[in-house]
DNA sequence: TGTACATCAGTGAACGCGCGTTCACTGATGTAC
DNA sequence: TGTACATCAGTGAACGCGCGTTCACTGATGTAC
């Protein structure tokens, strides 16, 4: 009852059973504070030190999930490269992975995790999933050359992150922003356009 | 030695240095989780109890904390509603504020804060604040007329924000991204323009 | 096919830590007469 | 001007909590001969 459900002394696959308990707590609740080794284990039904067979440490724990994160965030990017407007499409996609896994989003993006640069697999997953992004704006048919990283992908990025967090903190309401989100990211139409960000 | 330099019993003025000392834990350090009663209290010299003659509860103290945050960001977003061209001086000073503090800026916008809409007096300083960030866009002579809050003020709003975060969360350089506010955000000239933002 | 033994994957108890909060208290201040 | 007393602003010890991590260990698995 209080213990888990497998018979035998060895769990078979606790790493991946510790990662999708991680996980759980990461989506449950509020960020990455909310994953601990102790409670994951916990929950998987095995003593906290059995986790330190399949990790480092606790930041170990966290940089594998992040990774599962930037996959499933490139593979959504990506998917929407196919889209008529691929700009908008990624836009709408990349909004719609933070609505959808704040926690997982919330990780992706913690300081915490860019101390961890020296971490391969971290940095190639997060990597693959910003050259997606990256790919986005390129494919335009009127973006400018290639010329290092371009102010317009900057700002193309700056705004779906910003509407991302600024709804998650709760400062916008989910509704207005999936207007807004229709309007700008949407197909055309009356959309109220957006040149006065633009310095005269 | 290890005690405070105030030679009385009564401290005299411990609410404001229990907010001077969080505010230092704040700013120091990562965000929110690094600020503690205890710790606050410690650095006043005072005993943890003293703390909750002047705070209900920690959550109180970020309050405090945060009412501040929100009148300086106010103050400073007001204060560029008098340069020549409002809108992106404000968005500059937008930008600036959460470099210059990560922590606080990290505190005003965390979920957490957001829970304490009861909060008659942070309700007002937030609500401050956010409508002279309304105005500088409402400020602009080609804005549309007042309806609701506009999907433009939410681009604006997304685009400072968001880049704000990439470059605290150091996905984003620091250079790269003073570059880009220059260009973005600074006077005119041979800025990129951001038309690719317009659905088409 | 059976046995010896190395290796692997767990356990259980304990460590020290810092936290928020409560309790009963005491020293200092200020006010009424 | 002096005294009694209420109120205020602190103290100090203790609570229970959950955490990450280390230690010496034991049960299970797999491999060599």
């Amino acid at each position: 009852m209080s213990t888990s459900n497998r018979s035998s002394y060895h769990h078979g696959a606790l790493r991946p059973a510790l990662i999708a308990a991680a996980r759980a707590l990461l989506l449950d609740e509020g960020g990455p504070a909310a994953v601990g080794l102790r409670e994951a284990a916990r929950r998987v039904g095995v003593s906290p030190t059995a986790t330190y067979r399949h990790f480092k440490d606790k930041d170990a724990l966290l940089a594998a999930l992040a990774v599962e994160g930037f996959r499933e965030f490139g593979a959504a990017l990506a998917a929407s490269e196919r889209a008529p407007e691929p700009l908008t499409a990624m836009g709408a996609a990349y909004v719609d992975f933070a609505l959808s896994k704040p926690g997982m989003f919330r990780l992706m993006f913690s300081p915490m995790l860019s101390a961890r640069r020296d971490d391969a697999e971290l940095r190639a997953a997060a990597n693959a999933a910003f050259a997606t992004l990256a790919r986005g704006v390129g494919a335009r048919s009127d973006a400018p050359p290639s010329a290092q990283i371009p102010a317009a992908a900057i700002a193309a990025w700056s705004l779906v992150h910003g509407l991302s967090h600024l709804i998650l903190d709760g400062v916008l309401p989910r509704e207005a922003a999936a207007a807004f989100k229709q309007a700008i990211l949407g197909p055309a139409k009356d959309a109220p356009g957006l040149d006065f960000l633009r310095p005269r």
